[in-house]
DNA sequence: CTGCTTGCAAATTGTTTGCAACACC
DNA sequence: GGTGTTGCAAACAATTTGCAAGCAG
C-alpha cells in the first residue's frame, strides 16, 4: 500500500526512466517537495530528466491520486506521496519543515450539516503552523 | 472589531486614497479575493490604482495581521480580511466558491503534545473541500 | 528638505504548452 | 506505423523589485 511505485503500476500507469526515478524521489514518510526539488533529486539520479517531463509525472499522479498537493503558504507547490491515510501537517512558519500528523483516532473534522452550507464534502485540508524545535532553540541563541 | 479600515487606522498604518480603496474592497464577509480581482475592484472606485501599489498594500496588511492569506488549490493567492474570529473555510472543487465556516464552539483542533513533533503551535488552516449546492445541482441537469 | 507612497516597467519565479524527435508495442 | 513519452524552448501567470517622480509634514 504504501509504495507509489507499486499503487501506480496497479494503477496501469505506463513506467518510463524517467517516471520512475520522479516516484523514487517520492518515496517516504515527510516527504513534500517542490517540483523543482524533485526535479533537481530527479537529475542526480537520471541525468537527462527535463523540468517538463518531471511536472507531467506529477501531474498526472495527482489526477490519478496517488500523490496529494499541498497547500501552504509560499508560491512552490509541494507534493505529498502519503495518500494512504489521511493525515494532516504541520509546517514550522521559520524555515518550512514540514510533518505529518496522524489523527489519533478522534477525526473531529466532519462537518455539522447546520454549518455546511449545502457542499458535499469530499476531504479536508489541515494545516498546523509553529514553530519547530530547531528554529525555537536556535532562536534562543 | 470587524471594520478592517479602523483595524488598520488603530494599528497606525499610514492612510491614501490607494489604500483606503483597497482596504474598502476587503470588506465583508465571505471574501477571498485575489490579488488581480481585488486590483480590478479598486481601479473600478480610484482609475489609477496601479497592481504593485495593490500587492504592497495587500503585503502590509497580511504584514500588520488584518488581513490572511487563504491557502487553497489553483495559482493566485487569497486574502481574507476576516482575521478576528478563528474561522475554517470551505471550498468548492467545482466552482471555487469559498464560503466561511465558524466552528461551534468545539475547536477540537488542539494539537495533543505527543503529536506536535515539539513544535510550538501558532495556528491552523483549516480548508474543507467539496461540492457546492449550485455545483450539484448542476451536475444533475 | 526628508521620508514614505506611488506607478511604471522589468525582473523573478513557478508552471504550462507547442512541437519535433523518439521509443515501444 | 500509430500511440504515447520526452525534451527543448517559448509562453504564461503571479508576484516582486528598482527607481524616478509625487505628496505630506
Amino acid at each position: 500500500m504504501s509504495n507509489l511505485l507499486h499503487r501506480l503500476a496497479t494503477r496501469g500507469w505506463q513506467m518510463t526512466p524517467q517516471r520512475r526515478v520522479i516516484a523514487e524521489v517520492l518515496a517516504g514518510d515527510h516527504v513534500h517537495l517542490t517540483a523543482d526539488e524533485i526535479h533537481a533529486q530527479a537529475i542526480a539520479k537520471l541525468p537527462e530528466i527535463s523540468r517538463a517531463t518531471a511536472y507531467k509525472a506529477l501531474t498526472e499522479m495527482v489526477a490519478l491520486g496517488e500523490v496529494a498537493v499541498v497547500n501552504v503558504e509560499g508560491r512552490a507547490r509541494r507534493y505529498d506521496p502519503n495518500v494512504d491515510r489521511a493525515h494532516q501537517h504541520l509546517v514550522c512558519e521559520r524555515c518550512g519543515l514540514i510533518r505529518d500528523i496522524h489523527p489519533a483516532g478522534q477525526e473531529g473534522l466532519a462537518l455539522g450539516p447546520s454549518s455546511g452550507f449545502g457542499f458535499k464534502l469530499t476531504g479536508v485540508d489541515v494545516v498546523f503552523r509553529g514553530i519547530c524545535p530547531d528554529c525555537s532553540a536556535a532562536a534562543t541563541l
